[in-house]
DNA sequence: TGTACATCAGTGAACGCGCGTTCACTGATGTAC
DNA sequence: TGTACATCAGTGAACGCGCGTTCACTGATGTAC
């Protein structure tokens, strides 16, 4: 049942889709093809119709992730500006909801550990998220000069990425929670 | 072929030590359990005898590496103060020698994201080698309060961990140099 | 515009492989008397 | 202390399962004339 090229291209970008939350939700390793193309609405045998491998795939869902990522920073700062805007993209990353929502959140803290043994296409693609949002992040130092802004944005991603991961990990919810304002005020001071 | 306690004991701790080195080498999924029996010097069927499941090593595994993560930050820090032994600390931990040796480094760095999606035995284990973490860096305020001292801890920890983990992902060899220099410079600074 | 044929998106079965786990077995160690 | 028996650490084969990948097939789409 040949489909059209329009139709072909929709199934592909939905599959890229259903990777990027699928990867995120349960780890690179542990989402099989068959689950993802489920989620994508198809049965496993068309995959390779549109990707060379399991790899091809994370790499392409890795950045529609880090988009989306970088979006939601985005539109936390937009309308702001100063230690306003540094505050909200500080709290929106490390709050809650993106702790407990593994799904729609930032790739590099779900997915981290496991992109270290990817290839380089993938690790590139994760790389290439990281710089968009050490971008985004050196636009909340106007007053700084570039060199420093660029130190900054490189830390706080860092820190950000780590304390999502940890709260992650972390059982004991209070503790999990104080990593996470600890890391904010402590970020928002830098 | 019975063994001695003795052996036995002796037995057990070198699958844990295995477990550590291969875990923190190839991640916790890639690692087989007949590849880290194979690394202790056992066949893989012996396993049963000493851990219940895969898991559960893994739980032992992390607080060994955890353990030694903690003294080499220790002994960097040994016999220096103030912003010397900060620096000291940071720049151990955010070395090209531990971004390279992911076998004897930081498992926290080195599995984050796969220790999520653990056991909550597995979890609290990784929890405490972070506590562990955090406690020393701690130590590296004594001019702050300890509430103060604990967030900065918290949050240097997590600054990292994040730092590590994407110095090893970034293909750029430029780039992943930057987030080690860049992330030890500014967390010097906090 | 219409027709004949080639292409190929998606299906579902199959392949081969490696994994975590189990098990019967061996023989040295531990224990009861 | 010595003996008879129970225990169990470690071996290596086996089990069952799920995985990534391949393939023959279907039939609608695309193309050449």
């Amino acid at each position: 049942m040949r489909r059209s090229r329009e139709e072909a291209a929709q199934t592909r970008t939905s599959i890229v889709q259903a990777a990027a939350d699928k990867f995120r939700e349960n780890g690179l390793q542990s989402t099989s093809l068959a689950e993802l193309m489920s989620a994508a609405g198809l049965t496993h045998g068309g995959f390779y119709r549109h990707f060379e491998s399991k790899d091809a795939v994370a790499a392409e869902a890795i950045a529609v992730a880090a988009r989306e990522l970088n979006q939601a920073l985005t539109s936390a700062i937009e309308g702001k500006s100063g230690s306003a805007a540094r505050s909200s993209a500080l709290k929106s990353y490390l709050s809650r909801r993106h702790r407990n929502n593994l799904r729609d959140g930032c790739p590099l803290a779900a997915l981290g550990s496991e992109i270290v043994h990817t290839s380089k296409l993938t690790r590139s693609s994760a790389s290439k998220g990281y710089a968009d949002m050490v971008g985004i992040l050196q636009g909340l130092y106007p007053d700084l000069d570039s060199n420093s802004a660029r130190q900054r944005a490189i830390a706080v991603a860092c820190g950000l990425i780590g304390a999502l991961t940890m709260a992650r990990i972390v059982p004991d919810m209070d503790l999990s929670d104080e990593v996470l304002t600890s890391t904010a005020s402590v970020l928002a001071c830098i």
